[in-house]
DNA sequence: TATTGTTATACTCTATAACTATA
DNA sequence: TATAGTTATAGAGTATAACAATA
């Protein structure tokens, strides 16, 4: 790489070397994009992950959701609101103070689109990352979650 | 790797094999974790992100530095006059329609605390990542960006 | 004509406290 | 006592449109 490129570089943004600048401008670029993805199916990218994480399962409630995707209850309640006012998502009840979320067959089919986005989307995100990085990627961002 | 953690982080969190989703809950713990250290500062992350871009420099404005940081023109105002108030910060006039943001006395003080805090979070950011991936991890993250 | 700085506004995401009802 | 679901609210971050003044 020459040295007037390294100079251009650090000069347009100097702070691209530093690792949480660089993990945090990458996932909003990512996040960025995937919105835009997503917005033929009227879906957030938090309504769509839900919708991922509930497909093919029947006993997930409200506050078992919010802990696997580190939202909380209360967010839980306008999220799910919107899901179920758009038909996607129906509620069952566990017994008195539980309820089952589930898949309507409107959120089924609706899930489908979403599972074409997002795997387009991954692997578009992939195919960025120079293949000597590539493998190394997942790994190190789990590591980074606990 | 036995069978069994496979699927115990399945089933604890489905998703987290989703390049996406991974970079999303990585960068998110992260910068919880850099807004937390940043809470003696009393700065936000980006406040601290604009006094590192603009040390040692004399000739930005609001605008150049909104379009380094991927902030609008209309975000910047609230967050430069916060810093303005803080003291940390203030405006030098370059002709009648543009002006220089430059680092006080008090700004560059501050400016030595958010080194120390950055320097050591990036440290801590980088040591958890195992070392097989490490050196993959800021170019990968890179090419996300463009 | 394009750009700078600004105002106003709205939407999303996130965080906290508190309440009710039930396990 | 602890948990599930909810309400209300506030703080951030982000996005758009529009305006005046100046380059």
């Amino acid at each position: 790489m020459p040295r007037s490129l390294v100079r251009d570089s650090i000069e347009s943004d100097p702070l691209s070397s530093l690792p949480g600048y660089a993990l945090r401008r990458a996932a909003n670029a990512m996040m960025g994009d995937l919105a835009a993805r997503l917005v033929v199916t009227d879906l957030r990218v938090s309504d769509a992950t839900v919708l991922l994480l509930i497909a093919d399962r029947e006993d997930m409630t409200s506050s078992e959701i919010g802990k696997v995707l580190d939202i909380q209850r209360a967010n839980m309640v306008p999220l799910l609101n919107r899901l179920e006012t758009s038909g996607l998502i129906r509620r069952r009840p566990i017994d008195r103070k539980s309820q089952a979320i589930l898949l309507t067959d409107t959120g089924s089919a609706r899930l489908a689109d979403v599972r074409r986005i997002i795997a387009a989307f991954e692997n578009d995100l992939m195919a960025r990352i120079p293949a000597p990085h590539r493998p190394h990627f997942v790994p190190a961002l789990q590591a980074l979650t606990d």
